[in-house]
DNA sequence: ATCTATGCAAACATTTTGCAGGCTG
DNA sequence: CAGCCTGCAAAATGTTTGCATAGAT
């Protein structure tokens, strides 16, 4: 995700571009972690404190419906991220923790949900499990 | 599903068999939607008047913990998925509709994913999008 | 000048919690 | 008959909304 690229992508969207939106773009753009809204906020705010949560709600969920970001949503609470690659989410049940997986064959995945399906899917796969700290030092 | 199964298991895992559990698990097992709490609980209620909510919202969890069910979250609140085959959810963003996708490639995709992560991985995987009939009625 | 985007605070929906009492094993 | 499970109500959480004002185009 670049934030130039998502400032034009708004523009010619007939979006208007603000400071908090350049902002939290510029955020999303720079974390290769999985924000909380909160997060999101809390990060946005170091530099720029004129900016709302409510803003960033509305911003992420603007973002996140013209495809420029997704939405993982947890047990409470909501993570984004904003890389635009197809990739599985595995997402650890325990401790929360967000890793991406790429491979070869998570694009034949798309490639096959698409050919047996109707949905037209976007987004990335969420999977749920035990991620490799937490397997090790609990069970 | 199978709520004797579920029984079993928790009988063998040191649990205790109440009412309100076989109830909730019964329900569970005979459908093939996607309900959530407050779904399951209405569902419960009316050959179980006797079942709270707080007690369907605890059940479901345990239920989940002990990996006999899965849980889908969505935008606001859970769906809860009884099946525990390997498939895939695909979530309609747009009308909540939830639909399973099995097919040959989804036993695979779990291999690929233990074999290139660390993660103990189980339940079922997430996939977002526009359903056909959103698709049709509204683009 | 227009009209969208913001920020605040209150509303909202869902889920979780604390505790007294009931029931399972 | 010990202690887990239940039900109630209240609290907590995360998110959305309404509205007056600021600010982008």
């Amino acid at each position: 995700m670049d934030a130039g690229t998502v400032m034009d992508a708004l523009r010619s969207g007939g979006m208007r571009v603000t400071p908090q939106r350049m902002a939290i773009a510029e955020y999303m753009a720079s974390t290769i972690s999985h924000p909380s809204a909160e997060e999101v906020h809390r990060a946005v705010r170091k530099r720029h404190p004129m900016v709302s949560l409510s803003t960033v709600y509305k911003t992420l969920e603007m973002l996140r419906d013209r495809g420029l970001l997704s939405e993982i949503d947890m047990g409470s609470g909501s993570r984004y991220d904003g890389r635009n690659t197809a990739h599985i989410n595995l997402v650890c049940v325990q401790c929360g923790r967000i890793e991406d997986l790429e491979g070869d064959f998570v694009g034949d995945l798309y490639r096959n949900v698409r050919e047996s399906s109707e949905y037209e899917v976007d987004g990335c796969f969420d999977l749920r499990g035990l991620c490799g700290r937490c397997r090790t030092n609990d069970v």
